[in-house]
DNA sequence: TACCTCCACGTTTTT
DNA sequence: CGTGGAGGTA
């Protein structure tokens, strides 16, 4: 092969980037401009030009399914075996070295993974069984609290507590770490955390690593952690390379513990000679790449970028208008019907918004209209109660230990084993210090209920027998029948779907060992031990955990692509439609408050629009139902941060002849129910107004008669007042 | 144990 | 409006 060959195609400061030599460099890379590809084939030409063996890269990403892009993509480049690589998420690497190194981690070897949803009701078994208030303390706030200071790799005892408060908080944080290591399970951020500390402790294996992995590239990097940034530096070491590519304008994730202040540490520690910014868009037309350079610019904190493209400056932005949530719908239905008379895959086209609720009103009139849609961002596979009972089953033989497991599937299907029988077991647990399958098997069998938890313990102990040295496909085969979880379904009315799903789970299994193949050169690089009979099944249940799986049916048809703009961060579509742009949504209100918080908002909306290559419709609607009551909102302040010029409005004509402005909120609209009036002047809930020293809002309220006329008006930068119509000098903008 | 009713709550989310 | 959780009743 032409050593060249992989460099073909590539611009000026991509091929810089790709073929820097052992250095650390810090990628500015905007929207469309091919980050992947650099990040791939960098990759690519550090194995062909014998920089590197493919043993020697490590790559990280945030998602699975960037992971497997890669993956894809360095194949179609090299002709060599990837499976040994070390490409993956930040989570699943960790797993990966926990799993070689479990003795040195402390850890039982068939350590489990604990997703959200096991976190939380662990959680709460502690605070139950530390008999806190759950009305004071709600739970949800303890699972954020325990998150957020191991995101920081903070452990309870470096916790420093703001208030009594955060003090139970950080007492619920040590006695959920205790009961983890008590059940030998792991939340996902401690997949991390413990890496981290296992790589600072222990030399030998640090040195090991750093030693190994002397190119290190990390994707998204504007979104990693405080954490995230220490175990890379760990790694790292001070002889590695480290190759990361961000963009600072993309960065939506702060919410969760994402420091974009990583990358100006970043270029601090490691790469102060190397920042390549790649700014050639290769997505886009003109129009929404100016309108997008446009919004962005209105952030202060930015390290500065921007995007251009070789292609002609195309249709401009399509602005609507409605006079309701669901005449946007309307429109959106009709446009997406002409699209699709146009040529265009319907899944080519997405459909964005801020928040999941917007989805219904959307929903509801792309079924009626009989438009073929997929919403992203449900329940996911792996997350299905039926699902996760089939998983508790073989958690539970694979760990006994894992009370969480034991909880789930102890009387599910119902067996006679009650509260009271479960409250009694725990009790027998706390007193001794075991699990509830020690409890349980510890048991006298005396009493009805006694002899239920003596069937129970036979049963599972039953079926790690039957199961011991069956391929991982017979083993959940085999589980799913024996757990009876199918003749429980089938009695239920929502239960063919569910069985069907069970049927699918054992697909999975199957589907997961024929990728999962033991190779005896890549120790650590093989999950599956032939020594270890359950390690096929501790890999699958790690698999499960950290890939909670594409959702929904139908992934392949040609379908509407239904998503929030979070949701929509990597991906590109012909035409893009951005709903719900009005104050208060998208900005979204709970943003205002916080800190940078209008700054990410903006950088969300440009995100949003950055996905579109061909065309791009911007829609709001005067009304909307939210919270089962209609709400009145001004057009989105973003549309005054870009320039008129890009964009066509497309409202219906009458709103325009009354001179109707979008971008100040200005001018009459059709009629609503509440009307008031004062000195011969009507006013009109969902009318705009402006006020002298308040600015511009909009009415949502009125009550009164004469002199007692009070309108309540939402202004832009005031918020919600009422106004006695007899002083107020309000006028109609 | 199953079902029902009442009440509170309501950004964004990957692993 | 809608959901999910909690608590009460058959």
């Amino acid at each position: 092969m032409n050593p060249h060959h992989i460099l073909d195609g590539l611009n000026a400061p991509q091929l810089e980037a790709v073929t820097l030599p052992d250095v650390s460099a810090l990628i500015l890379a905007g929207a469309g401009s091919g980050k992947t590809r650099v990040l791939t084939t960098r990759i690519a030409w550090l194995i062909q030009t014998g920089r590197i063996g493919p043993g020697g890269v490590m790559a990280v990403t945030f998602t699975n399914k960037a992971a497997r892009e890669m993956l894809t993509r360095i194949s179609a480049m090299l002709p060599i075996n990837t499976r040994g690589m070390w490409v993956g998420t930040f989570h699943g690497l960790c797993n990966r070295l926990l799993r070689a190194h479990f003795r040195e981690a402390a850890l039982p070897q068939s350590f489990q993974i604990l997703d959200s949803q096991d976190q939380l009701a662990l959680v709460k078994r502690v605070m139950k069984a530390n008999g806190l208030d759950d009305e004071k303390y709600p739970p949800r706030q303890a699972q954020w609290f325990i998150n957020a200071n191991k995101d920081a790799g903070l452990r309870p005892s470096r916790v420093d507590p703001a208030d009594e408060f955060e003090r139970r908080f950080r007492d619920v944080y040590e006695a959920y770490d205790r009961q983890c290591q008590h059940e030998g399970v792991v939340d996902f951020a401690e997949l991390l955390l413990r890496c981290h500390e296992l790589l600072s402790r222990n030399e030998i294996l640090r040195e090991h690593y750093r030693a190994r992995f002397r190119h290190i590239l990390v994707d998204e990097f504007q979104d990693t952690n405080k954490l995230q940034y220490a175990w890379l530096k760990l790694l790292a070491g001070r002889d590695s390379c480290v190759f990361a590519v961000g963009d600072d304008d993309q960065s939506v994730y702060r919410f969760r513990g994402a420091e974009p202040g990583n990358m100006r540490q970043f270029e601090h520690e490691f790469a102060t000679d190397h920042v390549i910014k790649l700014e050639q868009n290769y997505r886009s037309h003109g129009n929404i790449l100016d309108a997008a350079n446009a919004l962005i610019s209105h952030n202060q904190a930015r390290l500065g970028k921007n995007l251009w493209t070789a292609e002609g400056k195309g249709e401009p932005l399509r602005v609507f208008e409605a006079a309701s949530d669901a005449q946007e719908a309307a429109y959106i239905v009709d446009e997406v019907r002409s699209l699709r008379a146009e040529g265009v895959n319907l899944a080519d086209v997405a459909l964005l918004y801020r928040s999941n609720a917007q989805s219904r009103v959307l929903e509801h009139a792309l079924f009626g209209a009989g438009i073929p849609y997929r919403v992203y961002g449900g329940l996911r596979f792996f997350e299905r109660q039926e699902i996760k009972h089939a998983l508790a089953y073989l958690r539970l033989i694979a760990n006994a230990e894992d009370d969480g497991a034991f909880l789930r599937v102890v009387n599910f299907p119902t067996r006679g084993i009650g509260a009271r029988s479960v409250e009694a077991l725990q009790e027998i647990a706390r007193t001794h210090g075991s699990s509830l399958w020690h409890a349980a098997c510890a048991n006298p069998p005396g009493g009805k209920a006694g002899s239920s938890i003596a069937a129970f313990v036979r049963l599972i102990d039953g079926m790690r027998t039957a199961v011991a040295g069956l391929p991982l496909q017979e083993i959940v085969e085999s589980v799913v029948e024996g757990s009876s979880l199918k003749d429980h379904y089938r009695t239920e009315k929502e239960g063919a779907e569910r069985i069907e799903n069970l049927d699918e789970l054992v697909n999975a299994a199957a589907a997961f060992s024929a990728e999962e193949i033991y190779d005896p050169q890549q120790p650590e690089g093989g999950m599956v031990d032939p020594d270890d009979p359950l390690s096929a099944l501790n890999a699958f249940l790690a698999h499960a955990a950290l890939e909670a799986g594409e959702h929904q049916a139908g992934a392949g048809q040609d379908a509407l692509q239904l998503m929030t703009a979070h949701s929509a961060k990597g991906l590109e579509f012909h035409s893009v439609f951005i709903s719900g742009l009005e104050e208060g949504l998208f900005p979204h209100e709970n943003s205002l408050n916080e800190l940078d918080g209008l700054e990410e908002e903006r950088r969300l909306m440009y995100v949003a629009l950055t996905r579109a290559r061909r065309r791009l419709y911007l829609t709001f609607a005067q009304s909307r139902m939210l919270h089962g009551q209609v709400r009145y909102n001004l057009a989105s302040r973003f549309f005054q941060e870009l320039p008129p010029a890009l964009m066509k409005r497309v409202n219906a004509p009458a709103a325009r002849a009354a001179g109707y402005n979008p971008f100040t909120g200005a001018s009459p609209r059709a009629a609503f129910e509440n009307t008031v009036s004062y000195a011969g002047n009507p006013w009109r809930v969902g009318q705009n107004v402006t006020h002298p020293k308040f600015g511009a809002g909009v009415i949502v309220n009125a009550e009164g008669r004469g002199s007692d006329a009070r309108v309540q008006v939402n202004f832009r930068e005031a918020g919600l007042k009422w106004l006695a119509l007899e002083y107020a000098k309000l006028s109609a903008a």
